[in-house]
DNA sequence: AAATATAGTTTCACTATTGAACTATTTAAG
DNA sequence: CTTAAATAGTTCAATAGTGAAACTATATTT
């Protein structure tokens, strides 16, 4: 096997994991204690879809729905949720933010701008957006992957 | 505040959000059933290090030393893991694999290799290599932030 | 009208995590 | 030397996230 490859992929291994560990660490820290980070995730994703159901939400987080039945319920708990049947179709929830979790999101949204923009600022501009471009291609890449490795279980 | 770095932020927490779930997610379905993500990391961990204490695993993964010992002691009633007290030092404990943990590490990280191959490779070297690259130099700088937190917590 | 499919929930079992109390051991101070 | 403080690791209770399976309610197909 090609030594060169190998290398990297170690790199790539080991560098993703420390940066993923880390990361989630400091989001968490601005985070605080209100919200887990999932919890935030969570509120980030309905925030930009303004509306959507518990099925999208599993299917974009790629857990089982029980899975989002039991963070929406935490948040829902809090405050943060508004349930509505769609009355077309009664089997469906739509799920959106009240003001209380729109406000929340805000300004825990806005600290982690902060955070991101502070380190993302100690590089280059041209390589910054090199950097993204490549990652949003491996994202690409990845979702293919999985696209065919579910057409696979069929 | 600057707009082209507010769409870089953007697309920056977007990316590397989906990229890690999906990661994951692909990590999970190699492992198997045997191991959970966290447990092959450990695993990981130890083989690089041939040997360490919780402590130190306490650290390079950033949770608590209790969170530690609930992993290990799951690893260690699997018979992967061998506890090995430190005669000098009766309060530390050496971790490392057995015959079982090593050859069950090598099966798994030989498939996670093959796979992170197989999508770097759909890159050209020199993107990939440059993408690394930064990847190292972001996990400095989270590095050095966490530094500068710590001790700004004295 | 009956069978099947879909959206979401509930329950159960398990893993990961923190914080606090605790044991055993080592190091530092008086 | 003895006592006090620090360190390594464990235990325990509580909380969150997760998947699997059974379940409810509603919609669609046959």
């Amino acid at each position: 096997m090609n030594n060169e490859i190998k290398e990297l992929v170690d790199r790539y291994i080991a560098v993703s994991f420390m940066v993923n560990r880390t990361g989630e660490n400091l989001i968490k820290n601005e985070v605080g204690s209100t919200l887990t980070n999932d919890q935030h995730y969570t509120l980030r994703y309905i925030h930009g879809a303004h509306s959507c159901t518990s099925t999208e939400l599993a299917e974009v987080f790629a857990v089982k729905k029980s899975a989002i039945t039991a963070i929406i319920s935490r948040l829902w708990e809090k405050g943060f949720i508004l349930r509505t049947r769609n009355e077309k179709d009664r089997r469906v929830v739509y799920l959106s933010l009240t003001e209380k979790g729109e406000r929340l999101f805000l300004e825990t949204e806005t600290k982690i701008h902060k955070l991101v923009e502070s380190f993302l600022n100690e590089f280059e501009q041209a390589e910054i957006q090199q950097f993204i471009q490549t990652y949003e291609k491996l994202n690409k890449i990845l979702i293919e992957r999985k696209e065919v490795e579910l057409e696979e279980c069929l």
